[in-house]
DNA sequence: TGGAGTTGGCGAATTCATTCGCTAAGTTTT
DNA sequence: AAAACTTAGCGAATGAATTCGCCAACTCCA
């Protein structure tokens, strides 16, 4: 009779995972440092935040070291696909076409990305000769 | 102190929207007939979502006419890419290139999708030379 | 070994999203 | 114009996300 529990991490769950996909490893002590670099908060905040992040299982924690070791669950690629799978199901009605034209037209990319997306649309149709 | 209102329409705001984009106008029981549909939800809620989304500027309500008329603030268009952009910052860090890459790779488009999108892609590196 | 500092965990407070009950105001029907 | 129904609005409840204070357990060093 409320919301019910996100299915893609929010916000700062997301910081921290970026910063486990830079790192691999960290301590708590290590992702606070980091956290502060860009946003005010408490050393028990985000302690509080990597044990719902656990109890989620989006992080894993290694504890036969002290001080304990956290470590993302999911590599960034499948966090990222998921969310992008989400997006697109509940904005563009699951049409991948529309969301990747949108995509390119209202930002810029790079010649670099776009020759890229060019070779992976060429390999793309190649399949559906 | 908690969390910060969302930048972004949620779940239920968006299928609201949906249903205004499709249909221009409608009153708040007709937007509910929609939703119950699909989802089960009393008749307060949805109007009482509507005054919310009122609030936050997302809808328009035409209060000449009884029963009142809702419509979309803004076009399903800006609210995707608004949407897109959100994304694209929290989990691509801003890279459009990665973005597009994953989502072509991670779901199929049909051909006429990838069609069009080759044509977009022409159509941005003839701008670049 | 006894402070002093660090780490980890719990519980409570705060705010947002979503829900609905209840009532008042407006409309339609008899 | 009273009864019956529909629409609109408010306030409160519920649960998720985020915050932190406080305390216990642990580690380090003199």
């Amino acid at each position: 009779m409320a919301r019910p529990t996100a299915t893609q991490p929010t916000e700062v769950e997301l910081q921290i995972l970026g910063i486990l996909w830079e790192q691999k490893n960290a301590t708590a002590r290590e992702i606070h440092n980091r956290i502060i670099e860009v946003r005010e908060t408490n050393y028990s905040t985000t302690v509080k935040m990597l044990s719902v992040m656990l109890e989620k299982g989006l992080v894993k924690r290694n504890d036969s070291v002290r001080p304990q070791l956290f470590q993302a669950a999911a590599t960034q690629q499948k966090t990222q696909s998921g969310m992008l799978k989400d997006l697109m199901q509940r904005a563009y009605d699951g049409s991948v076409g529309s969301l990747v034209l949108q995509a390119l037209s209202s930002k810029k990319a790079t010649k670099a990305e776009l020759a890229e997306i060019r070779e992976m649309l060429d390999r793309l149709e190649g399949d559906k000769q």
